[in-house]
RNA sequence: GGGCGGUUAGCUCAGAUGGUUAGAGCGUCUGCUUUACACGCAGAAGGCCGGGGGUUCGAGUCCCUCACCGCCCA
């Protein structure tokens, strides 16, 4: 084995033979649980991002670590057609060469998108093998393949029947750019330095009196139909029901009352514009105000907006308009405004909100039993479903407290066209499942489809069965698979995706989609800022694995990390991960060359350590068998970032700090139950991390396991397909047992680490062997068996042992491990008054320490109310304070003699 | 305006159900070619856990309040 860990040398050799073996299936099992999980579909023709790795990272070892405990395990991959950001792309690659989609036809700009998702569109499926993704690639899905495909179909004419589905004009948002409509959630809302234009509007009855309005938005007004104040203020007592004259246009416009207006924002008289304002339009629907559409969906003026205007581009009237409005004389001012400006998510323009024709999606309400929006609430307020962490239910049911019909439809031609065929001979329309011939209606042959097509998310919403084979009643996938266990995706898409899978997945199975929902945080740069391409900060994860290994860059990604938080990415942090990753490979290479030419016998039964006899291998086996109890813990509750960190701790500071350099001693020997506790720690501590460092442990899996005798009922193949360790596999420690064997090493560890202080406080050079004497006072069995490892982690030589204190002992210092004292004979080398005014600090602080654990136990109450177990541990800890107090005062009176 | 989160070592972050003298990584300082690893080893320094109040025998943890930062929704 090479000295360093060579990540790249052994990845795609490694992946290829999972993939070969075929332990991406599930393996079926119907005494068990089934575990199953859905990728989120990337978008076909996106690339990998630290976002994906993410996720890729958390459901791999979610998934990896199920499979290893035997579940029937499936995480199904899959990729989204994504409408707007797949038509932009190549919308873009069509104007370099000069042509756009209305030149080529809805039918040939298909078949063109089509080509460029056969070219782009297997990328991120080999980037994610590359992150060692063990999903079951068999089973990938595009949301429009012919499955997924009649899953929309069927959901959309299901809903369509039941008259959810309804086609209604009504005010949209627009974006011009993408020259379709969006929901309420692809608008994304910027804060932009902008104006506030005062506009005086005269009264009709007297041209002397006027209204003024604010907005920021001046070229709105050309749409004005009504102005509107707030019925109780005062200012305005005398002009409410009164006609103001339109500037420039000249129509009379009522001034209403409403209680929506603010009284305190700009002079509290609002100009509405019911045609390019969700708010105004509102106003303008409770006052009967007309609706006059003067922005086109080409983002230029219409021909409503009189002939000075037409076809000028909306921002340009915004100039041109107030020029005009200042020369009339009733431009009041202009002041400098900071609002928030809403823009398309895909593109950034600016989103225009029109009157449309748009299909909707009834939701009804969040408290009306039985709607969607109603069942979706209940699942997660009665907990059938748990959001982790927690505290994204309540932002969960917050939006839907206050959720809107959903507009479904978008004037794309990349997606799932609307299934409604209308006929022009009985002017009836309906929605097939199958392409029809002819109208169901009336039969005629002259019927034609809706041009538009779904919202991408209409048909991720239907991801978690769609996948599955819904709506086949047949479906075994089906019957196992779902609900899916848990759904594991980032916050930001909470409302996106995960909400709308819950809204249908409940109405098209009547059953939840999934039992959790695992919310991870965005992944920021090194300084918080959130990556973007416009910034330039962003991160390939194909070159950090490249740079530091695959199970680095997931470790990296995934540690010391509580769901929901952010997290921020280093270079510091990744190269911490890298250097684990080579900390176990060095490990096990000194585990594999300890055992290398031992004899089989040696290590015949080194997977079934029940009863470990030394004193440091049930220490030992005892700490794994509670790490073993608190990484299935963690990962029952998705902590993956805490069951990371306690293998972190576990391998790196009690295996290789202190068992092996213990071990080492003992092969010296050669002690033959060291080098098998070696092998069964490290197997074990393998197993325990290949979820989370599935390469790595593969590795030297492999080559471990090569180099020992096969157990009775042979291998696995590899690790993948190995069983995950278990706490309730107890084992049967030796009399003594774990906890006595924690305590005494905790003493033999106490006593090397206060030895090593000293040195180095002393400065004698590691390699100068120092004389001691230890008084064992009570513990002599345990210091006289554990002699040749103190001496030499703490390169004491000779060790002498003593059962008590000894008034004939050397000048020199005096270290109180309670009960031991170990004796430095350093006359030489520090001074009396030295060594004495450092007992006196440390007598200081035992001192300290015991008054005031008898101050707590002198306290009635605590005695009284504190749990049994919590006072009993007070009390020992006083027994052993105290102890400790009176061992230094010995030694201080000594001095002193 | 409503809601949520954060504030813990120089930096980045962990810290179930309240219970030792609050932890890790990185960074800093001191020593080390101790034959698995310098992607390493040993040792050390460094914290009124944002401020104030409360509940409790006991608060980083629970409650109230204030401040600052961030996010979501309107």
């Amino acid at each position: 084995m090479p000295r360093a860990y060579d990540a790249a040398a052994v990845e795609q050799r490694i992946y290829q033979n999972w993939w070969d073996s075929g332990y991406f299936a599930p393996r079926t099992d119907s005494s068990r649980q089934p575990f199953c999980v859905v990728m989120p579909p990337p978008n076909v023709t996106g690339e990998l991002h630290l976002g994906h790795a993410l996720t890729a990272s958390l459901q791999d070892a979610l998934t990896r670590w199920h499979r290893m405990c035997g579940d029937p395990t499936l995480w199904l991959p899959g990729k989204d057609h994504a409408g707007i950001a797949t038509q932009w792309v190549v919308e873009r690659a069509l104007a370099e060469q000069g042509t756009n989609r209305h030149d080529l036809g809805r039918e040939r700009f298909e078949e063109r998108v089509w080509e460029w998702v056969g070219r782009y569109g297997n990328t991120i499926d080999e980037q994610h093998r590359r992150l060692g993704a063990s999903c079951d690639w068999s089973r990938l899905r595009f949301t429009l393949d012919p499955g997924p495909a009649q899953a929309v179909r069927t959901t959309f004419v299901n809903l369509f029947n039941k008259g959810l589905i309804y086609r209604h004009e009504r005010i949209i948002n627009w974006c011009p750019r993408c020259a379709t409509a969006l929901s309420d959630l692809e608008v994304d809302y910027e804060e932009r330095d902008g104006k506030l234009y005062y506009i005086r509007y005269p009264l009709a009855e007297n041209p002397d009196d006027y209204v003024t309005v604010a907005t920021t938005r001046p070229e709105s007004m050309l749409g004005d139909t009504g102005v509107a104040v707030h019925p109780a203020d005062e200012r305005y007592r005398e002009q409410v029901g009164k006609m103001v004259v339109l500037p420039i246009v000249g129509r009379e416009i009522p001034v209403v009352g409403d209680d929506a207006i603010e009284m305190e924002f700009g002079t509290g008289a609002l100009k509405v514009t019911p045609g390019h304002d969700v708010v105004d339009f509102e106003i303008g629907e409770r006052h009967g105000l007309p609706i006059i559409n003067i922005i086109g969906f080409d983002g230029c003026m219409t021909d409503e907006a009189g002939p000075n205007y037409f076809g000028m581009e909306r921002f340009a009237a915004r100039t041109a308009v107030a020029e005009e409005l200042d020369s009339l004389g009733v431009l009041e001012r202009v002041e400098d405004y900071h609002h928030s400006v809403g823009q398309c998510q895909r593109c950034s323009e600016v989103v225009e909100p029109l009157i449309s024709l748009q299909w909707f999606l009834n939701v009804g309400k969040h408290d009306q039993a039985g709607t969607i929006a109603g069942n979706a609430y209940a699942a997660v307020a009665n907990d059938d479903i748990e959001i982790v962490p927690e505290r994204f239910s309540r932002v969960y049911l917050n939006w839907l407290e206050n959720i809107r019909d959903w507009c479904i439809s978008r004037q794309l031609w990349w997606g799932h066209r609307i299934p409604v065929w209308y006929c022009s001979a009985c002017g009836s329309h309906a929605a097939y499942i199958d392409d029809p011939e002819v109208c169901a209606n009336c039969g005629s042959p002259d019927i034609e489809q809706e041009n538009d097509v779904l919202d991408t998310w209409f048909s991720s919403g239907l991801w978690p069965h769609s996948t599955l084979g819904w709506p086949d009643p047949e479906s075994d996938d089906m019957a196992h698979f779902y609900p899916n266990s848990v759904l594991e995706t980032g916050y930001d898409i909470l409302f996106f995706w995960v909400a709308r899978m819950i809204m249908l997945g409940i109405e098209n199975t009547g059953d939840v989609p999934f039992r959790s929902v695992y919310l991870h945080g965005m992944v920021l740069d090194a300084h918080g800022q959130k990556m973007s391409k416009t910034r330039g900060n962003t991160l390939d994860p194909l070159d950090l694995l490249e740079q530091y290994g695959t199970d680095a860059l997931r470790f990296a990604l995934t540690t010391g990390t509580a769901p929901g938080n952010n997290l921020r990415l280093s270079d510091d942090k990744l190269e911490s991960a890298r250097n684990f990753a080579n900390k176990i490979w060095n490990a096990a290479r000194f585990v594999i060359t300890a055992v290398a030419d031992r004899p089989a016998d040696d290590l015949a039964g080194w997977h079934d350590l029940s009863s470990p006899r030394h004193r440091e291998d049930r220490w030992i086996v005892g700490r794994l068998d509670a790490l073993t109890a608190e990484v299935n813990t963690a990962l029952d509750d998705f902590e993956v970032g805490e069951a990371q960190q306690k293998l972190y701790d576990f391998f790196w500071n009690d295996f290789c700090d202190w068992y092996i350099e213990m071990a080492k001693v003992r092969l010296r020997n050669d002690d033959a139950d060291a080098a098998f506790t070696l092998v069964h720690v490290l197997e074990r501590s393998l197993r325990l991390l290949h979820p989370f460092m599935p390469f790595v442990t593969e590795e030297i899996w492999k080559n471990l396991t090569a180099r020992i005798p096969a157990p009775p009922d042979g291998l696995p193949p590899s690790i993948m397909v190995a069983d995950y360790p278990q706490a309730d596999s107890a084992r049967v420690l030796s009399d003594t047992g774990a906890g006595n064997a924690a305590m005494e090493m905790d003493m033999v560890m106490r006593t090397i680490r206060a030895v090593r202080n000293m040195r180095a406080q002393l400065r004698i050079p590691a390699g100068q062997r120092l004389e001691a004497t230890i008084e064992t006072n009570g513990m002599a069995t345990v210091v006289e068996e554990e002699k040749e490892v103190i001496s030499a982690l703490a390169r004491i030589e000779p060790l002498r042992l003593l059962a008590a204190a000894d008034s004939e002992a050397d000048a020199g210092i005096s270290l109180v491990v309670n009960p031991l004292v170990v004796r430095l004979p350093l006359a030489g080398v520090v001074d009396l008054d030295a060594e004495s005014h450092r007992l006196n600090q440390e007598l200081d602080d035992a001192r300290r320490n015991q008054a005031r654990v008898e101050q707590l136990l002198a306290n009635p109450n605590f005695v009284a109310k504190a749990r049994p177990e919590v006072v009993e541990n007070e009390r020992t800890r006083l027994r052993s304070l105290t102890e400790q107090r009176e061992r230094i005062e010995e030694i201080i009176a000594q001095l002193a003699a």
